[in-house]
DNA sequence: TGAAAATATGAGTCTCGACTCATCTTGTCA
DNA sequence: TGACAAGATGAGTCGAGACTCATATTTTCA
Protein backbone atom coordinates (compact mmCIF):
# COMPACT_ATOMS: atom_id res chain seq x y z
CA UNK A 1 0.00 0.00 0.00
CA UNK A 2 1.14 3.58 -0.86
CA UNK A 3 2.30 5.88 1.80
CA UNK A 4 0.09 8.62 1.43
CA UNK A 5 -2.92 6.13 1.10
CA UNK A 6 -2.06 4.39 4.24
CA UNK A 7 -1.80 7.57 6.08
CA UNK A 8 -5.19 8.27 4.75
CA UNK A 9 -6.54 5.65 5.80
CA UNK A 10 -5.64 6.25 9.25
CA UNK A 11 -6.85 9.96 9.04
CA UNK A 12 -10.03 8.43 8.06
CA UNK A 13 -10.67 6.52 10.90
CA UNK A 14 -9.53 8.88 13.57
CA UNK A 15 -12.33 11.19 12.09
CA UNK A 16 -14.77 8.83 11.82
CA UNK A 17 -14.42 7.71 15.36
CA UNK A 18 -14.69 10.78 16.53
CA UNK A 19 -17.90 12.10 14.06
CA UNK A 20 -19.58 8.93 15.22
CA UNK A 21 -19.11 9.52 18.81
CA UNK A 22 -20.33 12.83 18.16
CA UNK A 23 -23.21 12.59 16.48
CA UNK A 24 -24.17 8.45 16.48
CA UNK A 25 -24.17 6.13 13.81
CA UNK A 26 -26.55 8.25 11.40
CA UNK A 27 -23.53 10.84 11.02
CA UNK A 28 -22.71 11.45 7.36
CA UNK A 29 -19.82 9.92 5.30
CA UNK A 30 -19.41 13.74 3.55
CA UNK A 31 -18.84 14.78 7.58
CA UNK A 32 -16.01 11.90 7.99
CA UNK A 33 -14.37 13.28 4.85
CA UNK A 34 -14.28 16.70 5.68
CA UNK A 35 -12.96 15.85 9.27
CA UNK A 36 -10.06 13.69 7.63
CA UNK A 37 -9.24 16.47 5.50
CA UNK A 38 -10.42 14.01 2.42
CA UNK A 39 -12.50 13.57 -0.49
CA UNK A 40 -15.57 11.75 -0.30
CA UNK A 41 -14.44 9.53 -2.74
CA UNK A 42 -11.09 8.45 -0.80
CA UNK A 43 -13.50 7.71 1.50
CA UNK A 44 -15.01 5.08 -0.05
CA UNK A 45 -12.04 3.62 -2.28
CA UNK A 46 -11.09 2.57 1.64
CA UNK A 47 -14.11 1.65 2.77
CA UNK A 48 -16.71 0.48 -0.01
CA UNK A 49 -19.67 1.04 2.05
CA UNK A 50 -20.93 3.32 5.14
CA UNK A 51 -21.22 -0.01 6.90
CA UNK A 52 -17.29 -0.86 6.37
CA UNK A 53 -16.46 2.21 7.83
CA UNK A 54 -18.53 1.77 11.08
CA UNK A 55 -17.08 -2.23 11.22
CA UNK A 56 -13.93 -1.33 11.03
CA UNK A 57 -14.35 1.52 14.19
CA UNK A 58 -16.53 -1.38 15.90
CA UNK A 59 -14.11 -3.50 15.79
CA UNK A 60 -11.10 -1.33 17.18
CA UNK A 61 -13.72 0.01 19.52
CA UNK A 62 -14.77 -3.80 20.41
CA UNK A 63 -11.11 -4.84 21.19
CA UNK A 64 -10.40 -1.59 23.30
CA UNK A 65 -13.04 -2.57 25.53
CA UNK A 66 -12.06 -6.07 26.05
CA UNK A 67 -8.57 -4.71 26.87
CA UNK A 68 -10.18 -2.62 29.29
CA UNK A 69 -11.89 -5.88 30.90
CA UNK A 70 -8.57 -7.76 30.93
CA UNK A 71 -6.69 -5.32 32.79
CA UNK A 72 -9.28 -5.34 35.29
CA UNK A 73 -9.27 -9.00 35.14
CA UNK A 74 -5.72 -8.88 35.59
CA UNK A 75 -6.31 -6.68 38.90
CA UNK A 76 -7.32 -9.24 40.42
CA UNK A 77 -10.23 -8.23 42.25
CA UNK A 78 -13.00 -10.67 41.49
CA UNK A 79 -15.30 -8.79 44.07
CA UNK A 80 -15.53 -5.25 42.17
CA UNK A 81 -14.54 -6.10 38.90
CA UNK A 82 -17.41 -7.08 36.99
CA UNK A 83 -19.18 -3.63 38.99
CA UNK A 84 -16.62 -1.47 37.56
CA UNK A 85 -16.78 -2.80 34.19
CA UNK A 86 -20.35 -2.89 33.65
CA UNK A 87 -20.15 1.05 35.09
CA UNK A 88 -17.27 1.89 32.63
CA UNK A 89 -19.21 1.11 30.03
CA UNK A 90 -22.49 2.85 30.72
CA UNK A 91 -20.43 5.79 31.22
CA UNK A 92 -18.67 5.24 27.91
CA UNK A 93 -22.06 5.17 25.99
CA UNK A 94 -23.14 7.73 27.81
CA UNK A 95 -20.47 9.77 25.51
CA UNK A 96 -19.97 7.61 22.86
CA UNK A 97 -22.67 6.47 20.94
CA UNK A 98 -20.98 3.84 18.96
CA UNK A 99 -20.75 1.83 21.82
CA UNK A 100 -24.49 1.51 22.24
CA UNK A 101 -24.44 0.81 18.31
CA UNK A 102 -21.66 -1.79 18.88
CA UNK A 103 -23.78 -3.53 22.01
CA UNK A 104 -27.21 -3.63 20.14
CA UNK A 105 -26.32 -3.75 16.69
CA UNK A 106 -29.47 -1.57 16.03
CA UNK A 107 -30.16 -0.90 12.86
CA UNK A 108 -26.82 -0.90 11.66
CA UNK A 109 -26.24 -4.63 11.84
CA UNK A 110 -22.75 -4.91 11.83
CA UNK A 111 -21.26 -9.04 10.87
CA UNK A 112 -24.19 -9.83 12.81
CA UNK A 113 -23.28 -11.46 16.21
CA UNK A 114 -19.72 -11.75 15.98
CA UNK A 115 -18.94 -8.15 17.51
CA UNK A 116 -21.18 -8.43 20.37
CA UNK A 117 -20.56 -12.16 21.19
CA UNK A 118 -16.82 -11.32 22.08
CA UNK A 119 -17.87 -8.85 24.38
CA UNK A 120 -20.22 -11.16 26.07
CA UNK A 121 -17.46 -13.80 26.35
CA UNK A 122 -15.66 -11.41 28.04
CA UNK A 123 -18.34 -10.41 30.26
CA UNK A 124 -18.78 -13.41 30.99
CA UNK A 125 -15.69 -14.42 32.70
CA UNK A 126 -16.19 -11.23 34.96
CA UNK A 127 -19.20 -12.23 35.97
CA UNK A 128 -18.26 -16.10 36.50
CA UNK A 129 -15.36 -14.71 38.82
CA UNK A 130 -17.43 -12.09 40.95
CA UNK A 131 -20.09 -15.27 41.41
CA UNK A 132 -17.22 -17.65 42.40
CA UNK A 133 -16.14 -14.89 44.52
CA UNK A 134 -19.63 -14.69 46.14
CA UNK A 135 -20.19 -11.00 44.84
CA UNK A 136 -22.72 -11.49 42.89
CA UNK A 137 -25.85 -13.50 43.47
CA UNK A 138 -25.51 -17.09 41.69
CA UNK A 139 -29.07 -17.09 40.17
CA UNK A 140 -28.10 -13.78 37.99
CA UNK A 141 -27.28 -15.57 34.07
CA UNK A 142 -25.28 -13.99 31.56
CA UNK A 143 -28.41 -13.47 29.32
CA UNK A 144 -29.83 -10.63 32.23
CA UNK A 145 -26.51 -8.87 32.71
CA UNK A 146 -26.59 -7.65 29.04
CA UNK A 147 -29.90 -7.38 28.25
CA UNK A 148 -29.30 -5.18 31.50
CA UNK A 149 -26.54 -3.37 30.19
CA UNK A 150 -28.09 -2.68 26.65
CA UNK A 151 -30.93 -1.49 27.91
CA UNK A 152 -28.99 0.88 30.61
CA UNK A 153 -26.89 1.78 27.91
CA UNK A 154 -29.65 2.57 25.60
CA UNK A 155 -31.43 4.32 27.71
CA UNK A 156 -28.56 6.77 29.04
CA UNK A 157 -28.24 8.14 25.73
CA UNK A 158 -31.50 8.56 24.04
CA UNK A 159 -32.93 10.50 27.10
CA UNK A 160 -29.66 11.97 28.28
CA UNK A 161 -29.66 10.90 31.68
CA UNK A 162 -27.87 13.37 34.10
CA UNK A 163 -24.70 11.96 35.27
CA UNK A 164 -26.39 12.24 39.22
CA UNK A 165 -29.53 10.08 37.45
CA UNK A 166 -27.23 7.86 35.25
CA UNK A 167 -25.22 6.93 38.83
CA UNK A 168 -28.02 6.04 40.84
CA UNK A 169 -29.93 4.16 38.37
CA UNK A 170 -26.85 1.78 37.74
CA UNK A 171 -25.89 1.78 41.54
CA UNK A 172 -29.64 0.62 41.61
CA UNK A 173 -29.30 -1.69 39.04
CA UNK A 174 -26.27 -3.28 39.97
CA UNK A 175 -27.19 -3.74 43.80
CA UNK A 176 -30.24 -5.88 42.90
CA UNK A 177 -27.30 -8.51 40.94
CA UNK A 178 -24.79 -8.15 44.50
CA UNK A 179 -25.11 -10.65 47.14
CA UNK A 180 -27.50 -9.66 49.79
CA UNK B 1 -65.87 19.19 8.70
CA UNK B 2 -67.20 17.63 5.88
CA UNK B 3 -67.95 13.95 6.65
CA UNK B 4 -65.93 12.73 4.36
CA UNK B 5 -62.78 14.67 5.79
CA UNK B 6 -63.74 12.81 8.73
CA UNK B 7 -63.99 9.94 7.67
CA UNK B 8 -60.21 10.03 6.17
CA UNK B 9 -58.88 11.67 9.64
CA UNK B 10 -59.83 8.78 11.12
CA UNK B 11 -58.62 5.99 8.65
CA UNK B 12 -55.34 7.95 8.83
CA UNK B 13 -55.07 8.02 12.18
CA UNK B 14 -55.67 4.63 12.87
CA UNK B 15 -53.20 3.55 9.43
CA UNK B 16 -50.76 5.34 11.29
CA UNK B 17 -50.94 3.81 14.57
CA UNK B 18 -50.33 0.84 12.97
CA UNK B 19 -47.88 1.34 10.77
CA UNK B 20 -45.74 3.38 13.09
CA UNK B 21 -46.22 0.47 15.82
CA UNK B 22 -44.91 -2.35 13.39
CA UNK B 23 -42.04 -0.04 11.67
CA UNK B 24 -41.29 2.18 14.24
CA UNK B 25 -41.69 6.49 14.30
CA UNK B 26 -39.29 6.19 11.04
CA UNK B 27 -41.62 4.49 8.50
CA UNK B 28 -42.62 6.67 5.84
CA UNK B 29 -45.55 9.13 5.57
CA UNK B 30 -46.49 7.42 2.48
CA UNK B 31 -47.00 3.97 4.00
CA UNK B 32 -49.33 5.58 6.30
CA UNK B 33 -51.68 6.58 3.12
CA UNK B 34 -51.48 3.74 1.24
CA UNK B 35 -52.58 1.68 4.36
CA UNK B 36 -55.63 4.22 4.64
CA UNK B 37 -56.12 4.01 1.15
CA UNK B 38 -55.86 7.49 0.81
CA UNK B 39 -53.34 9.77 -1.60
CA UNK B 40 -50.47 11.07 0.05
CA UNK B 41 -52.04 14.69 -0.06
CA UNK B 42 -54.70 13.92 2.16
CA UNK B 43 -52.37 13.45 4.88
CA UNK B 44 -50.65 16.25 4.91
CA UNK B 45 -54.41 18.19 4.36
CA UNK B 46 -55.21 17.10 7.85
CA UNK B 47 -51.56 16.70 9.35
CA UNK B 48 -49.35 19.69 7.97
CA UNK B 49 -45.88 17.33 9.09
CA UNK B 50 -45.08 14.09 10.04
CA UNK B 51 -44.69 15.86 13.67
CA UNK B 52 -48.03 16.26 13.83
CA UNK B 53 -49.31 13.45 12.44
CA UNK B 54 -46.78 11.46 15.12
CA UNK B 55 -48.04 14.09 17.66
CA UNK B 56 -51.95 12.96 17.42
CA UNK B 57 -50.69 9.30 17.86
CA UNK B 58 -49.09 9.93 20.23
CA UNK B 59 -51.92 12.02 22.55
CA UNK B 60 -53.91 8.96 21.90
CA UNK B 61 -51.26 6.45 23.20
CA UNK B 62 -50.77 8.21 26.19
CA UNK B 63 -54.16 8.45 26.91
CA UNK B 64 -54.64 4.94 27.15
CA UNK B 65 -51.49 4.05 28.72
CA UNK B 66 -52.86 6.67 31.73
CA UNK B 67 -56.55 4.99 31.73
CA UNK B 68 -54.77 1.68 32.15
CA UNK B 69 -52.95 3.36 34.91
CA UNK B 70 -56.38 4.67 36.59
CA UNK B 71 -57.81 1.24 36.68
CA UNK B 72 -55.38 -0.44 38.29
CA UNK B 73 -55.44 2.56 41.11
CA UNK B 74 -59.48 1.85 40.71
CA UNK B 75 -58.48 -1.79 41.51
CA UNK B 76 -56.82 -0.84 44.93
CA UNK B 77 -54.22 -3.20 45.41
CA UNK B 78 -51.06 -0.67 45.92
CA UNK B 79 -48.35 -3.25 46.46
CA UNK B 80 -49.02 -4.76 43.21
CA UNK B 81 -50.27 -2.10 40.99
CA UNK B 82 -46.71 -0.31 40.66
CA UNK B 83 -44.98 -3.36 39.10
CA UNK B 84 -48.31 -4.47 37.50
CA UNK B 85 -47.72 -0.86 35.55
CA UNK B 86 -44.16 -0.93 35.02
CA UNK B 87 -44.81 -4.73 33.38
CA UNK B 88 -47.31 -3.84 31.10
CA UNK B 89 -45.34 -0.95 29.71
CA UNK B 90 -42.37 -2.91 29.12
CA UNK B 91 -44.51 -5.70 27.81
CA UNK B 92 -46.92 -2.76 25.52
CA UNK B 93 -43.14 -1.16 23.75
CA UNK B 94 -42.08 -4.70 22.82
CA UNK B 95 -44.80 -4.62 20.64
CA UNK B 96 -45.62 -0.92 19.85
CA UNK B 97 -42.29 0.80 18.76
CA UNK B 98 -43.98 3.91 19.58
CA UNK B 99 -44.18 3.79 23.28
CA UNK B 100 -40.83 3.52 23.19
CA UNK B 101 -40.82 7.19 21.32
CA UNK B 102 -43.32 8.54 23.85
CA UNK B 103 -41.09 7.81 26.50
CA UNK B 104 -37.62 9.19 25.21
CA UNK B 105 -38.84 11.81 22.68
CA UNK B 106 -36.11 10.34 20.58
CA UNK B 107 -35.31 12.45 17.59
CA UNK B 108 -39.00 12.72 16.79
CA UNK B 109 -39.37 14.98 20.31
CA UNK B 110 -42.99 16.01 19.91
CA UNK B 111 -44.20 18.72 22.48
CA UNK B 112 -41.13 18.47 24.46
CA UNK B 113 -42.51 17.35 27.97
CA UNK B 114 -46.13 17.51 27.97
CA UNK B 115 -46.60 14.01 26.81
CA UNK B 116 -43.93 12.32 29.08
CA UNK B 117 -44.97 14.37 32.05
CA UNK B 118 -48.55 13.64 32.55
CA UNK B 119 -46.79 9.66 32.32
CA UNK B 120 -45.05 10.57 34.70
CA UNK B 121 -46.79 12.12 36.96
CA UNK B 122 -49.23 8.85 37.01
CA UNK B 123 -46.53 7.08 37.43
CA UNK B 124 -45.59 9.21 40.62
CA UNK B 125 -48.87 8.36 41.92
CA UNK B 126 -48.50 5.01 41.66
CA UNK B 127 -45.39 4.57 43.13
CA UNK B 128 -46.38 7.14 46.15
CA UNK B 129 -48.79 4.50 46.74
CA UNK B 130 -46.75 1.54 46.74
CA UNK B 131 -44.28 3.30 49.09
CA UNK B 132 -46.70 3.86 51.31
CA UNK B 133 -48.03 0.09 51.05
CA UNK B 134 -44.33 -0.80 52.30
CA UNK B 135 -44.16 -2.78 48.81
CA UNK B 136 -41.41 -0.52 47.54
CA UNK B 137 -38.05 0.97 49.12
CA UNK B 138 -38.39 4.49 50.78
CA UNK B 139 -35.34 5.37 48.57
CA UNK B 140 -36.65 4.68 45.31
CA UNK B 141 -36.89 8.29 43.71
CA UNK B 142 -39.35 8.49 40.66
CA UNK B 143 -36.81 9.79 38.26
CA UNK B 144 -35.14 6.74 38.49
CA UNK B 145 -37.77 4.43 38.11
CA UNK B 146 -38.53 6.53 35.05
CA UNK B 147 -35.08 6.00 34.04
CA UNK B 148 -35.48 2.07 34.17
CA UNK B 149 -38.65 2.32 32.90
CA UNK B 150 -37.28 3.68 29.20
CA UNK B 151 -34.16 1.86 29.33
CA UNK B 152 -35.68 -1.32 29.47
CA UNK B 153 -37.98 -0.23 26.81
CA UNK B 154 -35.51 1.25 24.74
CA UNK B 155 -33.10 -2.33 25.62
CA UNK B 156 -36.36 -4.35 24.44
CA UNK B 157 -37.16 -2.69 21.31
CA UNK B 158 -33.73 -2.70 20.10
CA UNK B 159 -32.41 -6.36 20.95
CA UNK B 160 -35.46 -7.76 20.51
CA UNK B 161 -35.26 -9.79 23.47
CA UNK B 162 -37.33 -13.15 23.16
CA UNK B 163 -40.14 -13.31 25.99
CA UNK B 164 -38.24 -15.68 28.56
CA UNK B 165 -35.28 -12.51 28.72
CA UNK B 166 -37.98 -9.61 29.15
CA UNK B 167 -40.01 -11.66 31.67
CA UNK B 168 -36.53 -12.69 33.39
CA UNK B 169 -35.08 -9.13 32.99
CA UNK B 170 -38.08 -7.14 34.61
CA UNK B 171 -38.22 -9.28 37.82
CA UNK B 172 -35.02 -8.66 38.33
CA UNK B 173 -35.55 -5.56 37.76
CA UNK B 174 -38.72 -4.88 39.51
CA UNK B 175 -36.64 -6.84 42.59
CA UNK B 176 -34.22 -4.57 43.28
CA UNK B 177 -36.79 -2.11 43.75
CA UNK B 178 -39.05 -4.13 46.09
CA UNK B 179 -38.61 -4.35 49.99
CA UNK B 180 -36.31 -6.87 50.93
C1' DT C 1 14.14 10.90 -14.18
C1' DG C 2 10.08 9.43 -16.35
C1' DA C 3 6.59 6.41 -17.13
C1' DA C 4 3.06 3.36 -15.20
C1' DA C 5 0.37 2.08 -11.52
C1' DA C 6 -1.96 3.43 -7.52
C1' DT C 7 -4.61 7.08 -5.38
C1' DA C 8 -7.18 11.20 -4.78
C1' DT C 9 -10.72 14.31 -6.27
C1' DG C 10 -15.41 16.12 -6.27
C1' DA C 11 -19.09 16.97 -9.38
C1' DG C 12 -22.68 14.07 -10.61
C1' DT C 13 -26.10 10.11 -10.15
C1' DC C 14 -29.57 7.72 -7.63
C1' DT C 15 -32.83 6.85 -4.15
C1' DC C 16 -35.85 8.05 -0.62
C1' DG C 17 -38.89 10.50 1.98
C1' DA C 18 -41.10 14.95 3.41
C1' DC C 19 -43.89 18.26 1.60
C1' DT C 20 -46.48 21.31 -2.32
C1' DC C 21 -49.82 22.67 -5.59
C1' DA C 22 -52.52 22.89 -9.91
C1' DT C 23 -56.30 20.34 -11.06
C1' DC C 24 -60.12 17.35 -10.48
C1' DT C 25 -64.01 15.46 -7.43
C1' DT C 26 -67.57 15.47 -4.12
C1' DG C 27 -70.48 16.93 -0.19
C1' DT C 28 -73.58 20.46 1.11
C1' DC C 29 -77.18 23.66 1.01
C1' DA C 30 -80.09 27.07 -0.89
C1' DT D 1 -80.70 20.18 -8.72
C1' DG D 2 -76.95 23.12 -9.49
C1' DA D 3 -73.12 25.82 -8.00
C1' DC D 4 -69.46 26.36 -5.10
C1' DA D 5 -66.53 25.63 -1.43
C1' DA D 6 -64.21 22.00 0.93
C1' DG D 7 -61.58 18.23 0.10
C1' DA D 8 -58.85 14.66 -2.63
C1' DT D 9 -55.38 13.56 -5.89
C1' DG D 10 -50.66 12.39 -7.23
C1' DA D 11 -47.06 14.08 -10.13
C1' DG D 12 -43.56 17.08 -8.99
C1' DT D 13 -40.12 19.78 -6.05
C1' DC D 14 -36.58 19.80 -2.66
C1' DG D 15 -32.98 18.31 0.26
C1' DA D 16 -30.08 14.82 2.12
C1' DG D 17 -27.05 11.29 2.03
C1' DA D 18 -24.87 7.03 -0.04
C1' DC D 19 -22.20 5.88 -3.69
C1' DT D 20 -19.74 6.33 -8.72
C1' DC D 21 -16.53 7.56 -12.19
C1' DA D 22 -13.86 10.36 -15.51
C1' DT D 23 -10.05 13.07 -14.70
C1' DA D 24 -6.08 14.90 -12.20
C1' DT D 25 -2.23 13.81 -8.85
C1' DT D 26 1.08 11.18 -6.50
C1' DT D 27 4.15 7.61 -5.44
C1' DT D 28 7.27 4.34 -6.72
C1' DC D 29 10.81 2.02 -9.03
C1' DA D 30 13.31 0.55 -12.97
Amino acid sequence: MRADALRNRTRILAAAEEVFAERGASASTEEVAARAGVAIGTVFRHFPTKRDLLAAIMKELRESLIVKAESLIAAGDEETAFFDYFTFLVERAAKVGTVVSLLAEEGTSIEPGEQVMALTQTFGSLLDAAQDAGAVRPEVRLDEVMALLTATTHGALAAAWSDDLRHRTVTLLLNALRTR
